[in-house]
RNA sequence: CGGGGCGUAGCUCAGCUUGGUAGAGCGCUACGUUUGGGACGUAGAAGUCGCUGGUUCGAGUCCAGUCGCCCCGACCA
């Protein structure tokens, strides 16, 4: 692990402007989130990134439910003559397939994958399950494991084996397919900026970022602090390319055989790693409320011959976990504060402080984490039987704060190039979302790529008044936005 | 997979150039004093120097290979 320069803030972490990446990786380890594993590539899921991905799941599955959406679950191996049935599907994911060649001692007769994804299994059920118009659409969520045979990994961002969520959809129309596709879009942009505070562009992907065997690919993209894009969800309109490759038919009302048309969207645990980026600062991470684990931390400050702050912080802490918030008292045998740069490293979006002055005046200091330090707001003083009233406002106002900050910074990046020069200059030094109107084609994507390592990352309507596509000067077709990416 | 860097105590690292049998700070354990933004004292435990092989009387140090991690590129949630 490379060292990083100390800080004087936190001993921990280096400073987050400093190096990007040295920042994120000590904050995941630091903060507990995860370790590395003997498995190259392949990280442990400790229990306060658990606790990350649980609020993901509830609050993600509970979206999922009201658009009428089940879960099921599917195989984690997928035979190789399976796999090999979507042209497109195949090329796209052969790089990056894991193989399983043998059970005990015996050589299989054929290899299975270990699923990348899952289209090609569930495609191949839908096509045992589906007769008839009638038994369409099939809405289907599975929570699940993914392996990729990935070359350079980081926490979250990219690992081989990695959680997410793959929803699969059937429909009789194209129509249908596609209002599911942006629905679930529209789902996940919802999630990443009202739970996770991450301010996102929703938009279509350009043909070189379409997922393999995809009509059209649908995605959400946040911005990082050092300028690069992160993808942090996709949902793409299969069409009716797999159903035809998995024979996926139906009879519809006109008596017609038919190839149903489907849909595919996820969301990973990198939208873990875009929070974490997006909201992190020097002293560690910040997590939205929504997304913590532990809402609120007490700390008791004990003196020799005074513990009733201990007694006054579960009594007050009992009374907030009756009313549903997720708290924890920490009664280690520590300075309370060295509790409080833990707790800031780990991100809990409010502690509260009980002292031997506040036990005798029935008080109780907050302390935001979304605020620095010497901030006058970081700290007020509020009576035991308030917090219960206060807490609710406090925890949104953190959570519209995080999310402010984060959209103020992506407001600011997203920035109109006018000329091909400082196109390609804002390009190469990262200078956020640039906006530009487009010619949509790939050899010119493919131009820009080479010479500045930025792609598109999304497509929209092309701007009023524009004509000209700024990377190439060829008439333009659509407003794109490039940036580098993770 | 290319280019660069790094693997020595739980963590951060020194020691390697010039081979001679293992170090520091923090952390950890026990006891005591402390406790409102990372306390202090006393005592103690802790490393087959990533792994394998080679050179040598002797390897953390030299040589070869290998595995892993980090950074920068190329490829992808």
């Amino acid at each position: 692990m490379s060292a990083g320069p100390q800080n004087a803030v936190v001993k921990e972490i280096p400073p987050k402007a400093a190096d990007l990446s040295a920042w994120y990786t000590a904050a995941c380890l630091k903060a507990e989130l995860v370790s590395y594993s003997p498995v190259r590539g392949c990280v442990v899921l400790r229990p306060a990134g658990f606790g990350l991905w649980e609020n993901l799941q509830r609050e993600l599955d509970a979206r999922f439910k009201a658009t009428g959406h089940e879960n099921a679950y599917f195989p984690l191996l997928i035979p190789e003559s399976l796999l090999m049935k979507e042209a497109e599907h195949v090329e796209g994911f052969a790089p990056e397939v894991a193989w399983v060649t043998h059970g005990g001692q015996e050589e299989l007769t054929e290899r299975l994958a270990i699923r990348p994804t899952s289209e090609v299994i569930i495609g191949t059920m839908y096509a045992q399950w589906v007769q008839s118009y009638r038994d369409l659409p099939i809405l289907i969520n599975q929570w699940a494991n993914v392996l990729r045979w990935e070359k350079a990994t980081r926490p979250f961002l990219r690992t081989m084996e990695f959680l997410w969520q793959e929803g699969h959809t059937a429909h009789a129309s194209a129509e249908e397919a596609r209002e599911e596709t942006l629905r679930m879009l529209d789902v996940y942009r919802d999630f990443a900026e009202n739970v996770a505070a991450v301010p996102v562009y929703a938009g279509v992907k350009s043909a070189s970022e379409r997922f393999p065997g995809a009509v059209e690919t649908f995605a959400i993209e946040a911005l990082m602090p050092d300028g690069k894009a992160l993808q942090s969800a996709t949902s793409h309109d299969l069409g009716q390319n797999f159903a035809r490759a998995y024979d996926i038919t139906f009879a519809d009302v006109d008596q017609q055989i038919k190839h149903a048309y489907t849909t595919s969207w996820g969301m990973s645990w990198r939208m873990l790693g875009a929070m974490i980026m997006t909201h992190g600062d020097d002293r560690g991470l910040r997590i939205p409320p929504k997304m913590a684990p532990i809402e609120v931390v007490f700390v008791p400050i004990v003196r020799t011959n005074d513990d009733r702050a201990i007694a006054a912080c579960r009594e007050a802490a009992d009374t907030l976990k009756a009313a549903g918030f997720r708290v924890r008292v920490d009664v280690r045998d520590e300075q309370p504060g060295w509790k409080y740069s833990e707790w800031d490293l780990r991100g809990v979006p409010v502690r509260v402080e009980i002292g031997p002055r506040d036990v005798d005046a029935g008080t109780a200091v907050l302390v935001r984490r979304d605020r620095a330090k010497g901030d006058p707001q970081q700290k007020q003083s509020v009576s035991v039987e308030a917090l219960q009233r206060v807490l609710p406002a406090l925890l949104d106002d953190i959570q519209r704060s995080l999310y402010a900050q984060a959209k103020q910074f992506l407001d600011e990046r997203t920035i109109a190039a006018s000329d091909r020069v400082s196109f390609y200059e804002m390009c190469k030094n990262r200078a956020g979302m640039i906006d530009v109107p487009w010619c949509a084609r790939p050899e010119c994507e493919a131009h820009v790529k080479e010479e500045t390592g930025a792609t598109t990352r999304l497509l929209r309507d092309l701007a009023a008044g524009a004509t000209a596509c700024i990377p190439c000067g060829e008439p333009a077709k659509v407003n794109a936005y490039f940036a580098q990416s993770y």
